[in-house]
DNA sequence: CGAGCATTTGACACGTTTCAATCTCTGTGG
DNA sequence: CCACAGAGATTGAAACGTGTCAAATGCTCG
């Protein structure tokens, strides 16, 4: 299996156990991390790719002034270190329930970027998307009340955890690793949740998210979800039979 | 030249004219634009990259509220809408100033980059400078008060127009602009730039912004420039003597 | 000279933070 | 089996930063 086939299933059905594929002759190691660890820590100099298996991390930003930020919570099939981007060295990545990944040593992923042209369209879609995400994030920070904020980010992991038809899923995170992530105080975070359940809009009570009305959630926090789609390219390098554009999910907003 | 050695060029140094290249046999055209121009508006279904030669714009985001965020002000030798980034479906693009850009069309691009692997690694490294500028914007609109955050962003501004070296350079943006980057009203960015001023920090008027104490700027912002380095591959696929690691500039916090 | 846009300033309102407790779990040791 | 500890969640009251509203000033261009 090449490393681009190896992508595309990981990233294309999210139902599949990871388990399932034999990676050893690409040279990728998949490795268990307890909640908790320090997968990743601001300022090592690593040089590996990982891929996201199962379970729930958080990649954040330490300040100087001694707060933090957390950038994003990297789900199933998500590629973090991607070539190019110095990402190690400035970003701390940890679990927060157990987690499984990949970890692609640098060398690997050279090699099988100088086989394959189709890889580095593979990685540049990915790099998009989650450029997306972060613009969107930050879109949302500066343009949405806590109340919209928080009704985003929830139907954001929603759509990413598998599509517009999840009803209810699990959510490790705490009230406090929220509120480093959408730019609130914990306290608040508890408040506006408080709100959203009230309001019958959402329910996030003991790591448990429910949609109490999908409809009005999506309206309130303004919610389009536009940007989590892979960008398929309607040409393929070369013949690549597995993927056409048709394959993004309906627009739910 | 080829489409890599153009890029490197214009971006490599930023004091050359960027007429002076012949781009014709490139099929990119340089092209100009008065201030104000919506050069691309956000739906629109372009198929081409724009790099830009001279002159400032910003590039936007319009919510279903009626409000817009501001997500960059591109500066001479960035790039915008790289391949797989569907960038021009979900940003405007404005001129500022007038301005002057290459358009490149995606099939030009698309040829090059089956050509040349350097040029995927290119864009590669210019896709993870404009994701960590992102996601320091992010960090800053989240973590930093208006002050810290009008601080900083005027000395990425000047960093990403030099280096360290400016002491002063000519900003057209208004008030409004910067607060919609910054997630502030302009009231409020009026508020900031005088307090920063009597502070005897930086000066903002008239469209010239002047250091008057960087030292004590960079300590306020917590602002360290290493997100904005270009992350050099310290051995490119193939020899390439035109840039080394060491090409960096040296951090000013 | 006046129109239109950007800037500047003041007073007040509001959303979010801060501070301080209390409450609810869950796991652990006596 | 219960007491306890510790982490997370919840609530209230007050403080603070930023937004909102309103108006005046300055600048540039026809």
């Amino acid at each position: 299996m090449t490393l681009l086939e190896f992508l595309q299933s990981i990233q294309a059905d999210l139902m599949l156990d990871a388990r399932r594929f034999n990676t050893d002759f690409l040279d990728i190691a998949p490795r268990t991390y307890p909640a908790g660890s320090a997968i990743n820590r601001q300022g090592d100099q690593s040089t590996k790719t990982v891929i996201v298996a199962s379970g729930w991390s958080y990649i954040s930003r330490h300040l100087s002034n001694g707060t933090r930020q957390i950038i994003d919570t990297p789900l199933k099939g998500d590629v973090l270190g991607l070539p190019s981007f110095d990402w190690g060295a400035s970003n701390s990545l940890t679990s927060v329930s157990d987690i499984t990944v990949y970890e692609v040593p640098s060398q690997t992923l050279r090699k099988a970027l100088e086989q394959d042209a189709n890889l580095g369209m593979h990685f540049s879609r990915i790099a998009a998307r989650q450029h997306a995400i972060a613009v969107e994030r930050l879109t949302s920070v500066c343009r949405r009340n806590a109340l919209e904020r928080t009704a985003h980010y929830l139907l954001e992991l929603s759509e990413r955890l598998g599509g517009i038809a999840v009803r209810r899923y699990d959510c490790p995170l705490t009230q406090h690793e929220i509120a480093d992530t959408l730019g609130l105080t914990q306290i608040h975070v508890n408040r506006t949740l408080r709100e959203l359940r009230e309001r019958e809009l959402v329910s996030f009570r003991a790591g448990s998210v429910e949609f109490l009305s999908r409809q009005k959630l999506v309206k309130l926090a303004g919610f389009d979800n536009g940007y989590l789609r892979y960008n398929w390219p309607s040409q393929p390098l070369r013949p690549n039979p597995a993927h056409k554009p048709a394959a993004g999910q309906a627009p739910s907003a």
